[in-house]
DNA sequence: TTGTAAGCGTTATCAG
DNA sequence: CTGATAACGCTTACAA
């Protein structure tokens, strides 16, 4: 027994808030963007034909084809979302850039690419609306996604990758920032000082690495500061890659380097979450920090756990967020917009100290 | 002097790769969409075309306004991205769900409400064209956001809250596992068990709270947690509300319970991030956890530097997200679905333990 | 397998 | 201040 035919109702267009206002369309549409005047008492009507239509506003689908415009920003994220969120420091990038694009009413509009699927990623910003494409977290040098964004002549922004010359880049000076680092250690002495890397590619083994594996890096950031290491001390300072960007992770590639005979007397660890696996590698040996090892890591991130304070490069996570989110609307408003350097400076905490008498 | 006319080089459309190719528009569409067989001779045609002129595939935003869907779903977050992805919790469920939907090429659109600013958080769903809505974090028990999304026909899912009919909901049984911490407690011979919970609405204050106050919490999970503990064990255990869902905030409401008289000799945290923050509460103040103090958490999440084991609630965030992202394809595809239960376990560790001979 | 034609719901332009 | 009209770029019956 069929039930009675059920007409699925439509849902109330512009058109039919129009025509229960007894007013044109254009002066509807004129109601809600308000980008001309319209008298009060017929914008009273259509809003009192709207409420009782229950129409909820113009469809963002159709307003986005009609002006070019979504108002969303593609935002690539390197790896997993629960990867690239265990870093404190992506996570304030990120803030930083929802809290700039929320003031401009434009959402965020997430892009993972774990290893080795830039195809999904690429086929994903390909086929949604968006105005921009911003690489928030410092990925490969190359992604195939540059090349198809490109193609649709969206505007994109990076912090040092991908290198291209359509991305706008907010970089910041690694070599300088690492090279401080270490000014700082050898004023205090240390003559025995590794270096923590992040992974040089996607995928990759923790173990030692020498010169030409950096100098192969997949990642601008990773490469950079392992080669103002390499610069400033030379090649045969004992260097090791962590496979992941995680403390678990780091406490393992740090073993590689303080089981070394000799032990350093200092790591400089390329980011913090790393410097945190060193300082936990070093208590598991009974290493006292800074007494016994110095760690120097790398953004000036919150370590909720940690009681002491990390010697770092601050790099001010959110304020890079909001600055990315100020270079894309520039960007969307047509202005012409370089490259730019992102401050960072030297923190000293109470991780680092002249290296224990022998 | 004025430079030569420069035409703004129209990007290419379908009707031009069509053009181009010498079929009709609606050929050069069926290429891309492969909905209906196209020879080859002509598909391939048509795509060498298409790369002559630079054409990147259909424009979403126009194929969104045809379809009427986007491909983009909505993620509200309670809290700005900072605060809600400290919790390793919050960002394996948004990991799981960014799987699901990666796997059918859909994309996560952020919503972060921070306290206060819900309306912002509805102008932007409002705005945007999304195909579903997903509230991944457990926010407060009302939200403006249902009317204007529901306004627009568009599908909620959300995990307890906001609390309403139009919202499919993917529960977990707060107060069932919570009485299952309880009773492992009991059954170690506590007598003396205080609750730490979440903050009991947006902006709320670290304190004392009484059974009136839990009743009137705006977010229900914090409220079921905190009901099943005075169900179990009572209206006269101390309670204390934590201001922030971090370890630091936890460390200072923790300090309340635990430099109290008599001090309690478990705490019966809502969160594991709570309990991470009690753990060290107790470790400033010489108590060895669980020897002097057992405690327990919710969630199940990694805490890296934490060197023992949680006793708490698995919730299998990850899981849960993928579980979102399902019943959200199953919703667009206009399967009826209904209300689920999320399944959680108790899991015992090593931070609880009988009480301490008095 | 291919083409024709009719929108999808807005907004911009321009005339009244 | 208001209204008519023409796109925006694509998808999809339906017809050939």
């Amino acid at each position: 027994m069929a039930g009675p035919r059920q007409s699925v109702p439509r849902r109330p267009t512009l058109r039919d808030v129009a025509t229960a206002a007894g007013v044109s369309i254009s002066t509807a549409s004129l109601v809600y963007s308000g980008k001309q005047g319209v008298s009060d008492a017929t914008a009273e009507r259509v809003r009192a034909a709207a409420d009782q239509l229950g129409y909820a506003g113009p469809d963002p689908r159709a307003s986005s084809l009609r002006q070019g415009r979504s108002g969303v920003v593609a935002v690539h994220v390197e790896g997993t979302l629960g990867y690239a969120f265990q870093d404190p420091y992506a996570v304030s990038v990120l803030d930083g850039l929802a809290q700039s694009l929320d003031e401009v009413g434009m959402g965020m509009l997430l892009v993972p690419e774990p290893a080795g699927r830039s195809e999904d990623a690429a086929r994903l910003v390909g086929g949604q609306a968006v105005d921009a494409v911003v690489f928030a977290l410092c990925g490969p040098t190359r992604s195939p996604l540059v090349e198809q964004v490109a193609a649709r002549g969206i505007p994109m922004v990076g912090t040092g990758a991908p290198v291209d010359d359509r991305v706008v880049q907010l970089r910041v000076d690694d070599r300088g920032a690492t090279r401080r680092l270490l000014d700082h250690l050898l004023e205090l002495g240390h003559e025995h000082v590794a270096m923590l890397t992040m992974p040089l590619h996607p995928g990759s083994q923790t173990g030692p690495i020498d010169l030409a594996q950096v100098e192969a890096a997949s990642y601008p950031d990773t490469r950079d500061r392992a080669l103002a290491f390499v610069d400033r001390l030379g090649p045969d300072r004992p260097m090791v890659q962590s496979a992941s960007l995680s403390i678990d992770g780091s406490a393992q590639a740090a073993a590689l380097l303080l089981d070394a005979d000799p032990r350093p007397t200092a790591v400089v660890a390329q980011s913090d979450l790393l410097a945190a696996g060193v300082i936990r590698a070093a208590a598991d040996r009974g290493l006292r920090v800074p007494e016994d090892l110095s760690v120097v890591g790398f953004d000036g991130v919150e370590l909720p756990w940690f009681d002491g304070r990390l010697t770092t490069v601050e790099q001010d996570g959110r304020g890079k967020g909001r600055r990315l989110g100020e270079l894309v609307q520039r960007l969307l408003a047509g202005e012409a917009v370089t490259d730019e350097d992102h401050p960072v400076r030297l923190r000293i905490g109470t991780t680092t100290a002249p290296p224990p008498r022998r």
